[in-house]
DNA sequence: AAGATTCGCAACCGCATAACA
DNA sequence: GTGTTATGCGGTTGCGAATCT
């Protein structure tokens, strides 16, 4: 919740959609809901920056958007997460790090703010209690790594401190000083999954299925069960590693390349569901 | 009872990228 | 090929509620 901008100059200062005077900011009414609701029902979604004035609304695109997506859609699921959906949430982050639009759409009705939220204030804390570090799912303390994972992780953290190993696919980790620029964690040892574009047709058209049958394999992966946090670290961590290593291969991608685009969300949940 | 502190979450911001002219 | 616009994503902020002192 932001505080609704009253004065023009602070306005000014926003970005180009909100800038202009008059626009309304924090909180959404119920009347506004309403609006917008029938307002999509009707004419449908899309067209965010003019949707606005056309449903009678004084907000900028992007906040018509953000309400729809996250909480006016139909079906958008409300209330507690079940321990199943946190499981699954742990499980895919383990995996993909903070790609929380990748993890929301392989739980049904959970949205990316509604689940990253849900990380930021339990699950990481949560894990950190446990001796687990959030970001790489590793212990917190390296002296409870297992001992032929020891010597790779200390390499990896010379060249690129705070980070994983090269064999985790945990795009969440990008180097300390980073910032929102580097949007795809691009990392003076990482390249992003899209700059190897001859690749990007393979990926497309011929990988879908193995990597879609591969996240799926691993999700279900008992290795990642949440019963001993500790005992799935020293079973989990070799065998992703393991499975990252025949994955980077079989879509041709070098280990460091382990990334996603936006358009992945929508590669993988479409195959997926 | 009241002030201080912590927590949870809705909303905003800046950026990257796709789509289009 | 280049510039512009629209959309979507992840990080961050800050208000209100809950809890603590």
């Amino acid at each position: 919740m932001r505080r609704p901008t009253a004065d023009p100059a602070e306005a000014a200062r926003t970005t180009p959609c909100c800038t202009k005077v008059g626009l309304k900011r924090g909180p959404w009414t119920p009347e506004e809901d309403e609006l917008l609701a029938n307002y999509i029902k009707k004419e449908g979604g899309g067209r965010w920056r003019t949707l606005p004035k056309r449903a009678g609304l004084l907000r900028c695109g992007k906040s018509c958007r953000l309400r729809w997506m996250n909480y006016l859609r139909p079906s958008v699921k409300r209330g507690q997460i079940a321990p199943d959906e946190e499981d699954l949430i742990l499980r895919l982050h383990r995996l993909l790090g903070n790609r929380w639009s990748l993890i929301a759409g392989r739980i049904p009705g959970r949205t990316d703010n509604e689940i990253k939220n849900y990380w930021n204030t339990h699950l990481s804390k949560k894990l950190v209690s446990q001796g687990i570090d959030p970001r790489t799912h590793r212990p917190l303390n390296p002296n409870q790594l297992p001992s032929h994972l020891k010597a790779s992780s200390s390499s990896s953290s010379k060249v690129n401190p705070g980070a994983s190993t090269a064999t985790t696919p945990n795009p969440n980790v990008k180097p300390a000083a980073s910032s929102s620029k580097e949007n795809h964690y691009q990392t003076e040892n990482q390249g992003v999954l899209r700059s190897n574009g001859e690749d990007d047709e393979d990926i497309n058209n011929c990988n879908d299925d193995v990597f879609s049958s591969f996240l799926n394999s691993l999700i279900n992966e008992d290795a990642f069960a949440t019963q001993n946090p500790l005992q799935q670290l020293t079973n989990g961590i070799a065998q992703a590693d393991a499975l990252v290593s025949i994955t980077a291969s079989t879509f041709g991608l070098a280990q460091q390349d382990w990334n996603f685009n936006q358009n992945d969300h929508e590669r993988v949940n479409g195959h997926l569901n």
